[in-house]
DNA sequence: TTACATTGTTCATATAATTGAACAATGGCC
DNA sequence: GGCCATTGTTCAATTATATGAACAATGTAA
């Protein structure tokens, strides 16, 4: 009815909407600043004076029911909407700030994510960041990210989706595995070759293209045999430096450091390149919203000036 | 950014909402059903936090800045989403509860409403209604109505409209002042009697439409000349039973009360009826929105009931 | 199965909130 | 122009709320 009668209820309502994400009194109690115990006692009241059970509570896991499932799928986008309209209006006046939380792939927000985001911090001192590592792919809407780093050749069309760099995928190998093992000069003989593989993404065959200066493109496909597969880039870095094999990798994580005594990796099959490998980009990605808050805007556009100036050696 | 940062400012923004409706800290206060001083406080902690000036204030008056307006402009069709869902999972389960704010005509919601509510509040104890009788055309949407009961044969396609029943607005005289003046046989003999007329609805010219057995209308139009205008029908329907003139006033406000010691009025020029009050019908509007509490439909329903089965005699 | 860690709830205490009267400022009214 | 009613704000007293340690329940790992 009127709006007016949820006055007393609206923070509560919203406190429901965020213990739909997290499952947990606990865990919501901390994204909102307040106890646990808190928490608990004013879903209870919203309960009570709703007349209606929310929350299907066992001692031990939170579950939503029918009713609170329906009512909190109902509201979000409101409070979404809500949160939106009030950083909008915080950055009409003065200098950018804020929270944003930011997801990005471990060794790609170590290596050079980490290093671009304290600068940016000095030069923003109003600006907070939290930054979570992970290489699971999460959902920003409902984790409550506002921006993630992908590498990527394919952004999820729901998303908007800001171009930091260009980057490409190539097969890399230490000089002294090469040495030992000999430098192919064709993807077929790469059967007969170590080769490491990022577990999920790479699978036991791989197809190669050549553009040939025709129109005509020559592909060939080959069996990988895989001596080491990982779900970490940074492991098989290290592999490729302990000339283990050889290996398709991200250019922007493939120069070694002067503190690794390593030599520089070797690009192997220079001319060819892998399917599904093509066009990688790293973007920034951020759910669909009416408004951009200028403290994200600032963020990306810092992103694209560092990204865009080549990457530094690593290590 | 996250939409976790507004939690502790949730319960703030709509204050502000309702602060931006009513322009003043103690009209909101006591709809929110707190202090001024509480409301005050809120929202000057709230431009503290975000640090915008969001309400222009003189020691009398209230206005929004402009930052504060765009803020509750991109709000509020939020906070009505809220309201919706809660008031909506509140239904789910139980009889129909809540409040009500309902406005209407003062005469129609005197004379036909007001009964009819009270029967309606005996059956169902839990819902509450508030009812301000007005003839100012009020915005609903806007001034936080769920309900409104007009007479009229122009519905605003704006809103939903259930019709609760068919009316007619009917030429009308009492006894004596037609034996004294003479029954009129013809719209033009109108001009030479003394007309009781509706400020605002009733210009001075009507057009008399009169449906002949074939197709064609027979129109005639009238130079009226008004005896007395008054913006309240009940004066207007005092005024006829007290034999003033002839008036044109629907017939469900007409019918005198044997208290009033006033014999019936009787219809002149029953044949012909006045362009522009022709299909005129009594609705109960309620802006669009993507439910209908239980209660409204209840009491919508209810009012449909009493409505169809005729009106009582006044006083 | 058993022990452990973690969850949600409870209750006395401490904290933060709301309150209401007093005050200064202002618009309306004669 | 001056009076009066009403507005928004301030501040100490009060009320309501949040807190955190203790507890029982439960999923997990050994």
């Amino acid at each position: 009815m009127s709006t007016d009668q949820i006055s007393p209820l609206v923070a509560d309502l919203h406190l429901l909407t965020v213990l739909a994400h997290t499952k947990s009194f606990t865990e919501t109690a901390r994204r909102l600043g307040l106890s646990k115990a808190s928490a608990s006692m004013r879903i209870s009241e919203l309960e009570r004076t709703a007349g209606v059970l929310l929350v299907r509570r066992t001692t031990r896991s939170v579950g939503l029911t029918e009713a609170g499932q329906q009512l909190v799928n109902d509201m979000q986008p409101a409070f979404n909407r809500i949160s939106e309209s009030y950083t909008a209006a915080r950055d009409l006046v003065g200098t950018p700030r804020g929270l944003i939380r930011v997801t990005a792939p471990v060794a790609l927000g170590r290596q050079h994510l980490a290093p671009c985001v304290a600068t940016f911090l000095k030069r923003f001192p109003d600006i907070h960041i939290e930054l979570e590592l992970t290489d699971r792919f999460v959902n920003l809407a409902t984790e409550g990210f506002d921006l993630a780093i992908r590498h990527t050749n394919a952004p999820p069309e729901t998303h908007v989706a800001w171009v930091l760099c260009e980057t490409r995928s190539i097969l890399l190998a230490s000089p002294d595995y090469l040495a030992r093992r000999g430098v192919p000069t064709h993807p077929s003989e790469l059967t007969a070759h170590d080769c490491l593989l990022y577990l999920g993404n790479h699978a036991g065959n791989w197809t190669f293209v050549r553009a040939s200066n025709k129109k005509s493109a020559e592909k060939v496909g080959v069996d990988i045999r895989g001596s080491l597969t990982a779900n970490n880039s940074e492991v098989l870095r290290d592999a490729l430096l302990a000339g283990l094999g050889i290996g398709l990798l991200p250019d922007f994580s493939t120069v070694p450091g002067p503190a690794t005594g390593h030599p520089p990796l070797v690009q192997v099959l220079p001319d060819w390149q892998v399917q599904g490998f093509f066009g990688e980009r790293i973007y920034a990605l951020r759910p669909w919203s009416h408004q951009v808050p200028k403290a994200v805007k600032c963020l990306v556009e810092h992103l694209r000036e560092s990204f865009s100036t080549g990457f530094p050696a690593l290590l």
